[in-house]
DNA sequence: CTGTAAAAGTGACAAAAGTCATTTATTTAT
DNA sequence: ATAAATAAATGACTTTTGTCACTTTTACAG
């Protein structure tokens, strides 16, 4: 990972005005950047695991994390990824739980630590950021709302489609404007459709067969946006 | 619906200490008294429906309301189900988002309407209501990711068997003690476990060939809650 | 009441998706 | 650089679940 020296503190932070706290007054970025604990995590390293507790949310200034569940018989589920100026943690801080979901870094991966009652402090005194706080959560309910109906109801291939669309509108595209800004495993792109890791790759195949992506190893290519959107199925 | 006339103000309602309004000092109480607008919903009549915008939100203080959203095909996809002292409409509201989901009422239901310019004063003066919102927000989503997670991967038996638990979780016996203190069609249980009615229809039959439940017309009664609950293999 | 519509229930069949075994390719560590 | 481990790919097969057509039962309006 590239050492970023103007990014070790808040106000110099390349997400400071990309994250939750953009609106947050200089007097509580100071005390967050007082207190916040900068760590790198490697690809495949853990931020914390379900079922221990949190102490804090974390920011990432820099990378990409999956979060998943782990289903009854051992099987993951993706629920979540996490871009940079996004934060993580924040439901089991506020549910007042142990972690429902683990956090995994996807590639090399630079995170803040906010401790709990800092971050509990600022949301008492700003209810600015406490709106913006209950805003992220509705949006995030939204959404595993919208998936939950499409797990029930879509089958497999629509849901390849809109998940590649998903990963697309997270992580958006390299430079060359075709290759998803990320690499995951076949079995991540499974995890997070919510299906077989082989029903991934048959399907995975078929795209590319119709021409609507390219594969590359773990590179993938949208090659007809539109007819992955027409395969998706998607009326809201 | 029987007439409560003690219940016709806030202050009186008998749902005062059981709402997430329960912690509120008298002051806001009373504001929401002099505003809210009270309201009975017949069985079957809706509240608001999804793709409307929404201008408070609904406080039930009385009878039982189901929430679903609309599949691309057209099928229902019940993803809450409400009860006296829940509110509802809340997400959208926060999101600044039209109603993603609709609200009918599952049998007849007094429901007290707090105007969205209030709602949103008193978060804002009230920290430990915005709290308590963050809290209920948060068990929401968790509430949602963990369906998504069993719909992704818990075969429709198991899940049946869960939902079957959850309507027990949510509205109780009737005071035979075993018989589900609401009626629901075999369509609208489908459409909790995320399923075809036939589907659903043939297992509840099986469950109570096995013994676990019993049915009359539409009251279901749990005559096995253990062997129920190891039915729906449930390890969190 | 009673006819009509809606809901519940059933069977046969088709489609979708998962599992298992095996091969091939790609990483990774030494 | 190369062996070993891990991931991807593929085929054959099974299981699960959905669909359609139909019958029976229940609810309800006139």
């Amino acid at each position: 990972m590239t050492v970023h020296p103007d990014n070790s503190t808040c106000q110099n932070c390349n997400q400071r005005f990309n994250s939750i706290f953009c609106k947050a007054n200089e007097d509580h970025i100071n005390q967050i950047n007082d207190q916040k604990i900068c760590n790198v995590y490697k690809k495949g390293q853990t931020l914390f695991n379900e079922g221990s507790h949190p102490f804090g949310v974390f920011c990432v200034s820099d990378g990409k994390v999956k979060m998943s569940h782990l289903g009854d018989d051992g099987k993951e589920q993706i629920i979540r990824l996490v871009k940079a100026g996004d934060i993580l943690g924040y439901r089991a801080l506020l549910s007042g739980e142990r972690y429902s979901a683990s956090a995994e870094a996807l590639e090399d991966t630079q995170v803040c630590f906010i401790p709990r009652d800092l971050f509990v402090k600022i949301l008492k005194l700003d209810s600015n950021l406490a709106f913006d706080m209950m805003k992220l959560l509705s949006d995030e309910l939204h959404r595993a709302e919208v998936k939950l109906t499409h797990l029930a109801q879509k089958p497999i291939r629509e849901r390849l489609a809109e998940t590649l669309l998903f990963i697309k509108e997270t992580y958006g595209y390299e430079p060359d404007g075709v290759t998803l800004n990320v690499r995951l495993s076949r079995e991540d792109i499974a995890n997070l459709v919510g299906t077989a890791t082989e029903s991934a790759i048959r399907l995975l195949s078929e795209f590319k067969k119709d021409g609507m992506i390219d594969l590359e190893g773990k590179k993938i290519k949208i090659m007809q946006a539109k007819e992955l959107l027409r395969t998706a199925n998607i009326q809201d």
